[in-house]
DNA sequence: ATATTGAGTTCACAATTTGTTAATATGTGA
DNA sequence: TCACATATTAACAAATTGTGAACTCAATAT
């Protein structure tokens, strides 16, 4: 079989790793291996893998730790990053979520489950770089001409503004916590006033005078036709 | 083999505990005992387990009162409860029920049937933590969408009213504590007044136009339809 | 070099929605 | 029936979002 993807499974427990060493190893995968958060990063920028399996609890810097610092590279922006938690621990899956992890998976792990959870990400990660047009009604979003359409009308968006609806449009139905928005559109660090994004929601509702977004209080922004 | 999950188990009797786990212990589980209920409680925090097996009958705090105690603190919204009960004892299924557990087993215990009931909770368990759509008769509830459906019509929640639904509605039949909802949808540290959540109940009431909300007296509120 | 423009942001305040409380009514079980 | 718990209602408080205007900062034009 040939390789589908390079893992990298960090985890202080032996036990752990070879457990999904082992299951991950029999369904083609090619696997690196470490055992506390320098090592980590180490071998993360050796093998380069396409994801990561982080133990949040480990010595030398930490699953959360590790992740911060990996999202901080260019090299690391597109690597899927799932933590492993104790399954109680639901603190560490929001901080894991906020950090720029993708998924997480609870200890204790099953095999069949962790195998399937893989193979999602994997085809999630293969699924190529969707930039496709959207189409919705008679609303039309072009990332590639970055352009939008209405009635067949051009409609001219600054950038931040086309990429908000782009997001929001790519999921329609879908709420978007501010968080997240902020996370996809200006990235993890930046830091903007909570009034931000209101106001570039409210030009896109301007801009293009048909009322497509909306705002469910308290938790976030949606599309919808 | 690897370990399956960890399993706390109470009971005064020792011959029972024994029983349990052996058996257990032979699938595969991670095994804690308490001999009573003081005792339970403090082994369940230290321990934090997948699942906790709770005598009725025990000294210093009797099951029901633990499975209380426990239900009240976030750490063990997840955490699976089954009550071991004299088969006779009918009042305490019900009472058991009412109190937040998820199933019951009653006494003689055979292993054969203990450990099969043991596995299909851990099925349940690991079923993917995923926020997933909720699917009752003509209610929809989508937590991804933050939206409620009765016979496909979109109703409104407010935030908290679509929590609380959420919550009841993710284990329907089962009756939620009034702290528990509090700790759930509110926090720990939140103090608001008991009314409170009986006009979020009644709002859903309203909003949804079905009766699937019952109002245990005295006790809390479930999910039926 | 200086003005102009527009994206992006922030701010103060208005508008709105949501959440809570308190007071009263209603119902239910011992 | 008498307590007691819950339902109901409306008024109030709190939180969240919408809005218009001003400001910063580059890029571009004059």
């Amino acid at each position: 079989m040939n390789v589908k993807g390079k893992i990298l499974i960090a985890d202080d427990e032996p036990d752990i790793v070879e457990i999904i060493r082992y299951n991950l190893t029999k369904e083609g995968y090619e696997i690196v291996t470490a055992n506390n958060g320098d090592d980590a990063i180490q071998k993360a920028k050796l093998s380069q893998p396409d994801l990561i399996i982080l133990d949040i609890m480990m010595p030398r810097k930490n699953g959360v730790e590790v992740c911060e610092i990996l999202r901080a590279q260019p090299a690391f922006k597109d690597t899927v990053i799932v933590f492993l938690t104790a399954l109680s621990d639901e603190s560490s899956h929001v901080k894991g979520l906020e950090t720029g992890a993708d998924d997480y998976i609870s200890k204790p792990v099953s095999p069949k489950i962790l195998v399937s959870r893989i193979h999602a990400m994997f085809r999630r990660i293969n699924k190529e770089p969707e930039e496709k047009v959207i189409k919705i009604d008679n609303l039309e979003i072009d990332p590639v001409k970055f352009e939008a359409k209405v009635d067949s009308k051009a409609v001219v968006l600054a950038k931040k503004e086309f990429e908000l609806l782009y997001l929001l449009a790519s999921k329609p139905g879908r709420v978007f916590l501010r968080n997240e928005i902020l996370n996809q559109i200006w990235g993890n660090d930046v830091i903007v006033g909570d009034r931000t994004i209101d106001v570039h929601i409210r030009k896109i509702r301007q801009k293009l005078g048909i009322d497509c977004i909306t705002t469910v209080k308290g938790v976030g922004y949606k599309f919808t036709m």
